[in-house]
RNA sequence: UGGGCUGUAGUAUAAUGGUAGUACAGCGGGUUCUGGUUCCGUAUGUGGGGGUUCGACUCCUCCCAGCCCAACCA
């Protein structure tokens, strides 16, 4: 990112910022910010959560606020102790600290209780006896109003006993629910006496079997916003109908203070999908190898892929802040990792299409070593041996016996440059039966050793290579979109109609032997070929697995026709 | 009886009554031992109609379009 740009971004301001720094101003919520970043632990992390992630710790950074951890465990059935744990580690890695604040829900089940009593002794909460399908119908429809239970006018001393009782697991499941008193006939759904508690005998991954009945998500987030003393509750859009409830389950209860929730737009990415539940769903039916799958958009799926936490990051700050729900090119995030990785990954040649390269006035045992730079972006970057033999291959595409002067590749009669290397200049073609070529002759000039001569010839095309005696087997995987549509999350189809079948293409390539000293996780550039990152070494097929993190940015393949 | 929200280049986001700017994507070109990088240049925008005003993306009004809400999910 060159300063202009990042002053820009640091001086943009948003619309929660305004609000922030209006409350800072009147002193309100003692002038004091302090966020939570609240998942469930229902799933793994994904870009749509380091959206809400930078959010939250962003905006309590900038404002020397702190922001907290809070694992929002109400529904036992959904979460697990994996999910919490990937969760810790994926916004560690991003390099966010929420030091010792780490809470959970269920840290508040007593005190919840407590607060639903209260609200029971002010006549603003009832046990109902009705079914699921019996209130579903009661609450009657968008254009609709809704009925009062017959239960609803219970007296506070019932309402406190049987309440006590669901505790103590007197009923069934499903058989009764603790509900707000508020009004049957509001515009707004989620105020037609909203369900408070259910009782459910589930095993909840923190409190075991120690209760059978639940708080919802409705009275349990802004109480738990309150116990923690938030001041700005961040969340997406589709909350807003909720801020309502959120506001009154505070007022009712008289709560000694009042954090204020705001909503911003959430992230949608093109052909990719933010949905945790549609995400399970991949992961569940076998679609993609689990949830750290490079093609996924999990945060452990993009670090697998190679992507690194300052693109990521990068990209949150870039596309902004904002409520006008929108969907953002998936290229604006490649542009922010290749921006950084150009920076910073070494450039090494692998030949993914091998074509044999014979130099047939060089010496047929001569073995020389040329220094290689690693990385012309990098000063510092040092450089490498390369070994260069009479016998090497170039990429399949950089040879046409014939071609217009825009193809400035190796092609009959012309000379090019072996990258590191030397001039050659190619001669014949030596074709199999069906007339497929299999090996291309040339001839080098011995003055243009290290690829470069004081003549003042000029040499357009320089290809990478790699020698025949010293290739490396690779195995690489090239990704592309999971998708076919540009908003699957939004598409009619069904998710197996636009899977895209070509996601990933597994290739055995060649690559120069300094690569065997590649560490795993390490992210270089393939000459030409894009940005990859070392997955694993295959021990039994003694060869490397890379992953392709993003290709290059590559204008030239139109002109190239 | 419906309620809530949102509309600024292709995409995303600034401009709070005073020159519509930035980034990505696109297009054209220079440099380059990567057709990468980099540098220079360039086209494209305030959903629509009225109104207020010297002046409107901004304020008022009507219309249009899109998104969210009817789990004992979050």
């Amino acid at each position: 990112m060159n300063d202009k740009t990042k002053e820009g971004l640091e001086k943009s301001s948003n619309f929660i910022k305004e609000i922030v720094e209006l409350d800072l101003e009147n002193g309100k919520h003692g002038g004091k910010v302090h966020t939570r970043f609240p998942p469930e632990p229902n799933g793994y992390l994904h870009i749509g959560h380091a959206k809400a992630i930078c959010i939250d710790f962003g905006i309590a950074k900038d404002y020397q606020g702190q922001c907290n951890l809070r694992f929002d465990d109400t529904n036992p059935i959904q979460e697990d102790i994996e999910y919490v744990e990937s969760i810790q580690e994926d916004i560690k890695w991003l390099g966010f600290d929420w030091e010792d604040r780490m809470y959970y829900a269920s840290d508040y089940f007593e005190k919840l209780y407590a607060y639903a009593v209260e609200l029971i002794k002010m006549g603003k909460a009832y046990v109902d006896d009705l079914t699921p399908e019996e209130i579903r119908e009661y609450r009657g429809e968008i254009k609709v109003p809704g009925k009062n239970s017959p239960y609803r006018d219970r007296s506070v001393e019932e309402n406190l006993d049987l309440f006590e009782r669901m505790r103590a697991g007197e009923f069934e499941d499903g058989s009764k629910t603790l509900r707000s008193k508020i009004d049957m006939s509001s515009g707004n759904m989620n105020m037609r006496d909203p369900i408070i508690y259910r009782i459910k005998r589930a095993h909840h991954h923190r409190t075991g079997d120690k209760w059978c009945i639940y708080p919802m998500y409705d009275f349990t987030h802004c109480l738990s916003d309150m116990l923690e003393g938030i001041t700005h509750s961040l969340c997406t859009l589709e909350f807003e109908d909720h801020r309502p409830l959120y506001d009154w389950y505070l007022d009712n209860l008289k709560t000694p203070c009042h954090p204020q929730q705001i909503e911003f737009a959430r992230l949608n990415v093109t052909y990719t999908l933010t949905s945790k539940r549609k995400l399970q769903k991949l992961v569940n039916d076998g679609i993609v190898a689990g949830w750290d799958d490079p093609r996924m958009p999990t945060i452990s799926g993009l670090r697998r892929r190679g992507f690194t936490s300052g693109s990521i990051k990068d990209f949150c700050d870039r596309v902004g802040v904002a409520k006008a729900a929108s969907v953002v090119d998936i290229a604006l995030l490649n542009f922010c990792l290749r921006e950084e990785l150009n920076k910073t990954a070494n450039r090494v040649m692998v030949v993914l299409d091998p074509l044999k390269v014979v130099i047939d006035n060089y010496p047929e045992d001569k073995v020389e070593w040329f220094d290689a730079e690693n990385n012309p972006e990098d000063e510092n970057g040092g450089t490498r041996k390369v070994p260069f033999t009479k016998e090497f291959y170039i990429e399949r595409e950089d040879f046409r016996e014939e071609a217009n002067r825009k193809y400035f590749r190796m092609k009959l009669g012309h000379e090019v440059r072996i990258k590191h290397a030397y001039y050659v200049k190619a001669e014949s073609v030596v074709k199999d039966d069906a007339g497929n070529i299999m090996e291309v002759h040339c001839t080098y000039d011995p003055a243009s050793r290290g690829g470069w001569t004081d003549d003042g010839r000029k040499v357009k095309g320089t290809l990478h290579w790699v020698s025949a005696a010293h290739a490396v087997p690779a195995e690489v995987r090239l990704y592309d979109n999971l998708f076919t549509e540009e908003n699957p999350g939004k598409s009619d189809k069904e998710i197996s109609e636009i899977l895209n079948p070509n996601s990933v293409e597994v290739i055995e390539a060649l690559a120069e032997p300094s690569l065997k000293e590649l560490k795993p996780e390490t992210s270089v550039q393939f000459l030409r070929k894009g940005y990859f990152i070392t997955d694993r070494y295959d021990h039994s097929a003694e060869k490397l697995v890379f992953n392709r993190t993003v290709g290059l940015r590559d204008s030239f393949a139109k002109k190239v026709k």
